[in-house]
DNA sequence: ATAGGGTTAG
């Protein structure tokens, strides 16, 4: 009877040993359920064991490392116990730590230093997990000072501990000092946790250098450093730190594979994107959710968007992101009907939407210009979701009612915003006044967005676009010398290609690349091909005062238009040619796309600024709505 | 008996 009660302890114990021992074996241990937890707290409570703070503390040793905790039955657990001990306490508080209030951890441990228990060394650990955390920057501090008079600071994992408590904190120059104390006490964690820090304060060459001088990396060093370029903005040097991992056998773990997906997302490296989507193959390494979703968002920005419907079409198992990414792709791609399909679906499917969803749909509904859909689904974000419109979501209702000509309306949402309005969004408003040729509008608003910031240019070339619409080039020259004497300089627009794994990045004009004669002789047959084909060019995205036949030359030597002559000179007869740009197609472009897609049988896809071109047969995607 | 570092998407 006695033995019997036992059992499933016993067999608990087994469980316990056998998953630590299969661990290393196969990866994914098999871990009691909560049920079995349950049950075995069951008999603890039948053998008269209940509140034994040993046996207590297995079971809340055991939750505290389970990936699906209950913390709300840890707790329960810990309140049974008569007489914690400091093993009860430790994973009480690395329960905690790991919970949404990581600050009950500190709570915790002060009850546990009133009761008179003595804290060891994996009481600091797991306490500095929770400060870092809770980012409970002076409750940490006096926990490093706890450290240091228990004679602690000599532990290597609570060293590491506190780098990371200071440099989550932002407290960089602790950290440093901590890992400068004396070099005897560390190892490669101290240094990825240091790296890490340097990552964090934006110190990005001196952690290349760090990075440089570690004589062992481990995944987690590699994954630190690749992050850290690519957080830092420095994409290529971010992808070029990955393929030197791989060149030395390391096998990525997904944070990376995630991170350089989104760097060749961002760039819109399709070549580059594709080859990770061959390796994570080749590695047989497992499409998570995570990983699914990062490979869907590259497709969508490489513009690929039929790949990446076939990927979420054939994830298992997606989450709410996975939908997002989705909903927002198809709408940068002018997919509106179906971004919006998918939204409903994923209502139906009991999601809840956040802010970003709305930006995808709010942005579909804009590129497609469907005026009612757009305040249909502005009002459902406010009023069904509670949500409070963030500055993109104005952007789209401003572009999407400015576009239709509602401009007052438009206008009116700018002026009566809660939040403090992003010049942008007048810029959107004049960008509107152009294509519905309200000079008189666009002049004043025109003339306010420049006194608000003098210094940006696209200001100026907006408005000097309105007075080019209207024929006004007396205006043109005005506003073009205003530009030049308040010294601003215009952003230099670029265009680039990806040929083989190569990147060539154009601007306009450009003469620097080794193909230079052969790219501009290719711009000449272009130009007396779609001259045949009855185009003449529209010039009044050219700004400079110079004469007509100068003008005509400045549009031809666009970046695009560079880039699209060396992506024919390069790449076989009808296959697609894709071009990223970092500004907006201006008009003439754009034309001139869309004939040289019909004349060449090309297809061409052109991602701009903030969506996409497909140019075929002599059509836009965009439906020259952009 | 228990420990440590990195996690993206508009």
């Amino acid at each position: 009877m006695f033995a019997n009660k036992h059992k499933p302890l016993v067999c608990l114990r087994q469980q316990i040993s056998n998953a630590h021992r299969s661990t290393a074996i196969c990866h994914l241990p098999p871990r009691p359920s909560i049920n079995q937890i349950k049950q075995a707290h069951a008999h603890i409570i039948v053998s008269g064991h209940a509140g034994d703070s040993g046996l207590m503390g297995h079971l809340i040793a055991f939750l505290s490392v389970s990936p699906t905790t209950s913390f709300d039955y840890c707790l329960s657990l810990y309140q049974t116990v008569r007489c914690p001990s400091v093993f009860v306490f430790n994973n009480m508080i690395r329960c905690f730590a790991k919970s949404n209030s990581p600050f009950e951890s500190i709570v915790l441990y002060s009850y546990m230093q009133r009761s008179f228990v003595r804290p060891n060394k994996h009481t600091f650990t797991f306490l500095l997990q929770a400060c870092s955390k809770a980012l409970a920057i002076k409750e940490g501090i006096q926990v490093h000072a706890h450290v240091m008079r228990l004679g602690f600071q000599e532990d290597v994992f609570i060293r590491n501990a506190l780098i990371h408590f200071y440099s989550a904190c932002c407290r960089f120059e602790c950290s440093k000092q901590v890992f400068n104390e004396d070099a005897q006490w560390r190892d490669i964690i101290t240094w990825n946790s240091m790296l890490t820090a340097y990552v964090r304060d934006g110190q990005i060459s001196v952690a290349v250098k760090m990075f440089g001088e570690m004589q062992v990396k481990d995944v987690i060093s590699w994954s630190t450093m690749i992050m850290g370029y690519v957080q830092n903005g420095l994409l290529e040097e971010g992808l070029e730190c990955f393929k030197q991992m791989r060149e030395r056998g390391t096998r990525p773990n997904e944070a990376i594979l995630v991170t350089i997906l989104s760097a060749s997302a961002q760039l819109g490296l399709l070549g580059q994107g594709r080859l990770i989507h061959s390796t994570i193959d080749s590695l047989n390494f497992p499409i998570t959710v995570p990983l699914g979703t990062a490979l869907i968002d590259m497709y969508a920005k490489c513009g690929c968007i039929e790949l990446s419907k076939l990927i979420f079409n054939n994830m298992p198992e997606k989450d709410i992101w996975s939908w997002n990414v989705m909903i927002c792709g198809l709408a940068s791609h002018g997919h509106a009907r179906e971004a919006l399909a998918l939204f409903e679906s994923f209502l139906s499917e009991g999601f809840c939407p956040v802010n970003v969803t709305f930006v995808g749909v709010l942005n579909a509904c804009s590129r497609a210009g469907l005026v009612s859909e757009g305040r249909h689904y502005y009002k459902l974000m406010m009023e069904n979701y509670g949500i409070e419109p963030e500055m993109e979501h104005y952007g789209c209702m401003v572009d999407l009612l400015a576009r239709a000509g509602c401009i007052v309306e438009a206008a009116k949402m700018i002026e009566t915003m809660v939040l403090k309005p992003d010049p942008v969004l007048w810029a959107t408003l004049l960008g509107a006044c152009k294509i519905h040729g309200h000079v008189e509008l666009g002049e004043k608003i025109g003339s306010r967005l420049i006194q608000l910031d003098p210094t940006h240019d696209g200001h100026y070339v907006q408005l000097a676009g309105i007075y080019a619409k209207a024929r006004k080039w007396d205006d043109v020259i005005r506003v073009r010398r205003l530009m030049t004497a308040r010294s601003t300089n215009k952003i230099a627009g670029w265009s680039l290609i990806e040929v083989q794994g190569r990147v060539h990045r154009f601007i306009a004009g450009d003469r620097e690349h080794e193909y230079s004669p052969e790219i501009y002789k290719m711009l000449e047959m272009i130009g007396s091909r779609i001259a045949e084909a009855g185009y003449s060019p529209n010039i009044s995205p050219v700004l400079h005062d110079i004469g007509e036949e100068e003008k005509e030359n400045a549009i031809k030597e666009h970046s695009e238009r560079l880039a699209i002559a060396f992506g024919m000179l390069v790449t076989e007869v009808g296959d697609c040619i894709r071009i990223v740009k970092n500004l907006r197609v201006c008009e003439d472009c754009h034309d001139v796309s869309k004939i040289i897609s019909k004349v060449f049988l090309r297809e061409i896809i052109v991602r701009d600024g903030s969506r996409f071109h497909h140019f075929k047969e002599g059509k836009c995607s965009c439906l020259n709505y952009w």
